[in-house]
DNA sequence: GCCAACGTTGGC
DNA sequence: GCCAACGTTGGC
């Protein structure tokens, strides 16, 4: 089982628009590093579901439902997608500011790597953004 | 609005 | 193969 941190702007696809779809597929990935983490998923790996802009807070945890397959929004080039679902909310999001300041958070990829929006978690770092934020 | 970080493109 | 120029993302 692994675990993942997958980034979205809110006003593209939020988290409240997954928990209306229930699932959806995690498609648009045009960046190599993050296409070869998709491609890693395993069905049942938990992700944790972060807002980027003005919110920069993880939110929520989703599901993968379905492992990578081809991405049919791609016009061309070897890109991937995978389906997520929800899992469950957080009571409240744990923001980026919080995962700096946590000594067991602030090595997070999402700390170094901003701009990548699929990346790997360790299981401690996202057993402490589930328990700081509170399992809904 | 600015800037840092990063990726891509194209000239050499 | 290198590097300058440029575009995009995302945090501040």
């Amino acid at each position: 089982m692994n675990y993942w941190l997958i980034k979205s702007e809110p006003s593209t696809y939020s988290w409240s628009d997954l928990c209306r779809d229930k699932k959806t597929v995690w498609d648009g990935v045009r960046n190599f590093q993050a296409r070869n983490h998709l491609r890693a998923m395993k069905r049942g790996d938990l992700a944790l579901f972060y807002h980027s802009g003005d919110e920069k807070a993880v939110i929520g945890v989703a599901r993968v439902e379905k492992e990578a397959y081809p991405d049919q929004k791609a016009r061309e080039g070897d890109w991937s997608a995978v389906d997520v679902a929800v899992e469950h909310g957080l009571a409240t999001p744990v923001t980026l500011a919080q995962i700096k300041a946590e000594p067991t958070l602030k090595d997070m990829v999402v700390v170094k790597q901003s701009r990548l929006s699929v990346q790997p978690a360790t299981k401690a770092e996202f057993d402490r953004i589930v328990k700081l934020g509170g399992r809904v």
